[in-house]
DNA sequence: GGCAAAGATGAGGGATTCCTCATCTTTGTG
DNA sequence: CACAAAGATGAGGAATCCCTCATCTTTGCC
């Protein structure tokens, strides 16, 4: 019943294991997006990165850690992005700053299909689907803080339901519209419409 | 390249056979509800079903294939709906309808968790994941379809879009808002303001 | 220099799953 | 009734994967 949360099994102290550590992480971002999930192994990804098995064990307990920790990943580069543009919105309307954030999302998406890869493997199943959704969550909650000066008389109680549908919209849409190292572009005005109607709509609630 | 459907390897013309394959079927939904697409196997299904292994193989080459097969099925059932629906549009004003039809979708989804099930399973590798978007794209034409008297002035192109990225938003929301037979009431709400503000807005376009 | 803690290593036992194929049974038809 | 086509069957070969653990090496520090 607890959501179990999906951690590597020892994170590296010293300087050499620090290496290997991000050394089979970037070689399993890879393979996920070679072979995807299903033909995802830990053997591969030693053989890929030249290291023993038994290294890649002593701090990934199974696949399902490792892709939970790449998304993890993902998702503070997501939010390091976020934060530099809140910077920005103080001089742009909000309409414009919402055109721009999904352009440049869309940018990161198509210049790393690992984001996708990544992210269809925590979905599949119910143990890193769980740690995705929290992952997900903390991101969502990041949200709602920008949303507050756009929509003051929501309340907050809301404001995280509407930062999490969010949230969920823009990462699925993004992931459908973004296949095979090209933005399906219509999809992404689309899904900028979609966003701008339904903020619109709860800025005059 | 090309887009390999995965179909099963036979139908049944027979009455006993046809049995069969329907029973296969409906204890493959069953099991993956029970333990997930991963710990799915083919051997599972034949042994709940008490039959051979070998029968199972007649039909199915292998998990894939059952998985997107019991996708078609749902597909054809959300159509189904659909149309029984489509008789309520001249009575009703559309976002009152929009309202009844999120709901019963949404009521569909609670009552039966292996749509969730499916749909999360097909999602899952690169060819069922090819083989889902097709049916995918034949319901959103079916949308598409519906569509054309609410926004007449929009042009068949942009309803195309627009019907594919409706039908994946309301997918991914659904099985996002309802999972552990609940349904997470205050997400479905967002939901229909979501799809209400885009689709009145795409109406004044 | 030497000791404890941290890190590195890879052979191999155990457990599954996949899926064919040679053979047997049932059905339908002339 | 007899024959061909369709269907049913399940033993077993081949292929992976998982992951530990006993042992060895390196690092950091006094």
């Amino acid at each position: 019943m607890t959501a179990e949360i999906l951690e590597p099994r020892r994170r590296p102290t010293q300087e050499r294991s620090h290496r290997k550590f991000d050394h089979l992480l970037q070689v399993s971002r890879d393979l996920l997006l070679d072979v995807g999930f299903e033909s995802f192994t830990c053997e591969e990804v030693a053989n890929r990165a030249e290291l023993p098995i038994g290294t890649l064990y002593q701090f990934f307990q199974n696949k399902y850690v490792i892709v939970c920790e790449l998304d993890r990943v993902d998702a503070v580069a997501v939010r390091l992005e976020l934060q530099s543009f809140a910077d920005a919105i103080p001089t742009l309307d909000w309409l414009k700053f919402l055109d721009r954030l999904v352009d440049h999302m869309a940018a990161l998406w198509v210049g790393d299909p690992s984001r996708r890869a990544v992210w269809l493997a925590v979905q599949s199943t119910p143990a890193t689907r769980a740690t995705a959704a929290v992952t997900e969550k903390e991101l969502a909650a990041e949200v709602a803080r920008f949303l507050a000066p756009l929509t003051p008389d929501t309340p907050r109680e809301r404001r995280t339901i509407m930062a999490e549908v969010l949230v969920h919209v823009v990462y699925s849409m993004l992931n459908f519209s973004i296949r095979d190292g090209q933005e399906h572009s219509e999809s992404i005005i689309e899904l900028k419409r979609l966003l701008a109607s339904y903020l619109l709509s709860a800025e005059r609630s």
